[in-house]
DNA sequence: AGCACGCCGACT
DNA sequence: GTCGGCGTGCTC
């Protein structure tokens, strides 16, 4: 029914760019466009003169701009949406109120697959026939390009070595001599895998066996056709011919001659196909319908069951090792039965590990994965998994959150005390947590946060009422807790009896675990073999040359390395400031324990986790499968042991420097501490019949938190902490937000910060505006920081006012002539 | 974020 | 006199 009046109407879409620009951008959507373009849908645009973006339409409308005439979409790349209208509205959410763009948010929440990225291309003008008019460089560029079909900037640069040839380009672009052109590519490729199988004229069992014997003269051709035929086995089962096998069975290398198959393809009598599969076949899927759950986890679960017909938000309180996961399989099945969708968020250490094992083999292969070690593509197909049904449920980390759900009924977020589901950089800071709160509350399905150690504003919300709350203590199948003991490194070290940094105590242990052929885990929380290298003489330390830490000694990399900008060193043979050969490691990192291991237990079997150990896609699996089945005595790691990993022969954990942790000197620091310490001795004894051991080095074993730890009062731990919060006006009293001020001159980063400060104190009064503080490390790449930090009560405060009066004042110092080139970040709820 | 435009020091 | 350094401002 179009009218002529219809006609008349031109389309405009407001686009979300992936650029950290606080707006949306209006394009003119062409004529032919009109009737195919949806909300939701990816386009191809020109963004200023060069770039060519993906963006997602926002909106849809006939508003011609008034102020500038709105450029083409290029293309439309989407017939159907692939954000779909939660989204939009979750990124919107996301934008405000972790004061960040729309585009920043859509950044992280599109896998790279799904963008597209353009490179500018030089070809030459064949038209073109007047060199003399060109300079020397212009013509050697130019003789350069004439070669080649087209040539990006880099390549153009790389063959006639030379740098900045932009002038030069744009020269030749005016003299008619080349012509630009913008080369998109699309990166997501489905994976295909290349099959055989019988050409269906040979399917007849006649014609099968005419076949056999007039290849009787071509022994490499019978042998190929037989081998086929007794893996697919066509004459019972003809259908079965259809998947054929895959080509690579015929491989050299399994003995088959290449031209026998492609003679045998030549006549007709196998034929080659591609098919798409899935990348994810070769995680082993079942269905294991059997699931009994003990008495106490039929009750969590039917409570809550019961607490979701009042509440949004349940926090399911469950210690280490009483079921958990049995109790989530169970609220899974049911959600999905009810025909919604359900995600379950995991840090993405845990994700790993048996549980991802455990939910695949229930089920099966309904279920996505969606892991940062993962590839774009893989991470393009649980995208479009999502939005054409095939995965009803999603296991994945943080950044899962942003996944195409049209109809979550159920998100499950497991350990939901992890500081991991908080993303600090680059915006947005979002924590993974609290969005999937509002996350659910858009699809108005539930959340289930879950842990051992609830972060105490979970728990706070929970004993408040805001919270359902359900508490499982028991441990499965009647285990029994560790048994601790505190090793007193003070008195040990009066007394001499440390070696090193391991105490008599914790020696004698792992000397008896070795000998009984139990397992070990030791904990120290620091990688690296020592924090730093000190000069015996003068007092050198190891500094980084752009931050103000001192440089970690890396024995097996042979190098000196700084944790916060990635800058590396030689390790100096001599002291670089006087030249004396005494320098020295100082402390200990998980390398060096591993180091003196050896040394002292030269018959154990060590193995190492660390950042360090696990960076290749699989390392990780690859160490817990070899510590569950290698006959490893003892393995070393930092905080990446004490993540679920459930391991039968473990009867002793021991951590090192307990102290450290307790007193980092951060308001969280004893909640941390707890919560790490608990997680890691979590990992001893998980069986019934053996109670583990669990060893903690201090030098001041009378520490209330210690005691907690020991005695697994996680309670006494937060009623503790709760009132300290109170009186200090910590969350979850108050909401926390952080702006950290940059610039690579000391003065200038402080008198900014000075400024702010000062502004935001006017209207928010002294004692909400806390700084400005150079934080524990001040310069970080070159750059001088300081911290201000606003604390904002929750229920006296308009948060969302209090944000926009915030970013206001932001603005007014970026803007500000007299500071130029300064970089705020802003984190609104940090960790 | 990129990218172009524009204004001041070390080179043919 | 130019090349090229990076400060500044805009992108529908």
């Amino acid at each position: 029914m179009a009218s002529l009046f219809e006609e008349e109407i031109t389309c405009f879409a407001d686009l979300i760019l992936p650029v950290p620009i606080p707006s949306l951008f209006t394009y003119r959507v062409p004529r032919e466009m009109t009737d195919m373009i949806k909300t939701g849908a990816r386009v191809i645009v020109q963004f200023g003169q060069k770039r060519v973006i993906t963006a997602v339409v926002a909106h849809l409308h006939t508003n011609p701009p008034v102020k500038y005439q709105a450029k083409y979409i290029l293309e439309l790349l989407d017939e159907e949406p692939i954000v779909t209208s939660k989204q939009l509205e979750l990124f919107k959410w996301v934008a405000e109120y972790y004061l960040c763009n729309i585009g920043e948010v859509m950044n992280v929440a599109l896998p790279a697959g799904l963008k597209i990225t353009s490179q500018s291309k030089i070809q030459f003008n064949p038209e073109f026939e007047y060199e003399e008019l060109l300079t020397d460089q212009e013509i050697m560029i130019l003789d350069a390009i004439k070669k080649q079909d087209a040539l990006s900037y880099e390549e153009v640069e790389r063959l006639v070595q030379k740098s900045n040839i932009t002038a030069i380009i744009k020269s030749l672009v005016a003299k008619r001599a080349v012509i630009l052109f913008e080369e998109v590519k699309e990166r997501y490729k489905p994976k295909v895998a290349r099959k055989i199988r019988l050409t269906p004229a040979f399917l007849s069992n006649d014609s099968l066996i005419q076949l056999t014997t007039s290849l009787d003269k071509f022994p490499k051709q019978q042998e190929i056709l037989m081998r086929y035929l007794s893996y697919v086995p066509v004459y019972n089962h003809p259908e079965l011919n259809q998947k054929g096998l895959d080509k690579s069975f015929f491989s050299q290398e399994n003995g088959f001659s290449e031209s026998a198959l492609q003679t045998l393809i030549k006549k007709g009598v196998l034929e080659p196909f591609e098919i798409f599969v899935s990348r994810f076949d070769d995680i082993p899927s079942g269905n294991l319908t059997e699931i009994t759950l003990t008495e106490s986890q039929q009750t969590a679960s039917s409570q809550i069951h019961n607490l979701f017909q009042e509440k949004e938000v349940v926090l399911l309180h469950g210690i280490t090792g009483s079921g958990k996961t049995e109790v989530y399989i169970e609220l899974i099945r049911k959600v999905l039965a009810g025909g919604s969708q359900v995600l379950f968020l995991l840090p993405e250490i845990a994700l790993t590990t048996q549980i991802v094992v455990r939910l695949r083999k229930v089920f099966g292969d309904t279920m996505g994965i969606y892991h940062s070690k993962f590839s774009d593509n893989e991470r393009v197909e649980v995208w479009k998994g999502i939005l054409d049904g095939k995965f009803q449920f999603v296991v994945g980390v943080r950044s899962a959150i942003f996944l195409p759900f049209d109809n979550l009924g159920l998100i499950i977020v497991d350990e939901e005390h992890e500081t991991s589901y908080k993303q600090y950089d680059p915006a947005p800071r979002y924590n993974a947590r609290d969005v999937a709160v509002i996350m659910s509350y858009m699809h108005k399905g539930k959340t289930l946060l879950g842990s051992a150690t609830p972060s105490l504003e979970s728990y706070y919300h929970a004993k408040t009422g805001r919270y359902g709350l359900v508490e499982m203590t028991q441990r499965f199948g009647n285990a029994v807790l560790p048994s601790f003991e505190l090793i007193n490194t003070k008195l040990e070290k009066k007394q001499k009896k440390m070696k090193n940094e391991f105490s008599s105590v914790l020696l004698e242990h792992i000397r008896n675990n070795i000998s009984n052929k139990e397992q070990t885990i030791l904990f120290q929380n620091r990688r690296g073999y020592s924090p730093y290298l000190q000069c015996e003489e003068c007092n050198w330390i190891s500094q980084c040359a752009n931050c103000d830490v001192s440089l970690t000694y890396h024995l097996k990399a042979g190098e000196l390395r700084c944790h916060y900008c990635g800058h590396k060193e030689e390790v100096p043979r001599t002291c670089p400031s006087c030249g004396s050969p005494r320098v020295k490691t100082m402390g200990y990192g998980t390398e060096k324990i591993e180091d003196e291991l050896h040394i002292i237990f030269p018959e154990a079997r060590v193995l190492r986790m660390d950042l360090d150990t696990t960076r290749a896609k699989n390392a990780y699996q690859q160490i817990i499968q070899e510590f569950e089945e290698g006959g490893i005595d003892i393995l070393v790691g930092t905080q990446m042991v004490s993540k679920g990993l459930d391991f039968d022969n473990v009867s002793m954990v021991g951590i090192f420097d307990a102290d450290r942790i307790i007193h980092f000197p951060e308001f969280r620091a004893s909640e941390r501490a707890f919560q790490m310490l608990t997680q890691v001795s979590g990992r001893a004894g998980r069986r019934a019949d053996k109670p583990g051991k669990v060893l903690i080095q201090t030098s001041n074993p009378a520490q209330q938190l210690l005691e907690r730890i020991v005695t697994n009062d996680y309670v006494g731990m937060y009623e503790t902490e709760i009132l300290e919060r109170e009186q200090y006006q910590y969350p979850p009293f108050t909401r926390l937000i952080k702006l950290t001020v940059k610039h690579p001159d000391e003065a200038t980063s402080r008198r900014a910060a000075d400024q702010l400060a000062q502004k935001l104190t006017v209207n928010l009064g002294k004692s909400r505006v806390l700084g400005p503080e150079a934080p524990l490390v001040d310069r970080v790449r070159n750059q001088f920081l300081f911290d201000i930090l606003i604390k904002l009560e929750r229920e006296k405060i308009n948060f969302k006012a209090a944000k926009s009066f915030i970013q206001e004042k932001v603005t007014d110092i970026l803007t500000d002539k007299t500071l130029k080139s300064i970089h705020i970040i802003i984190d609104v709820d940090c960790v």
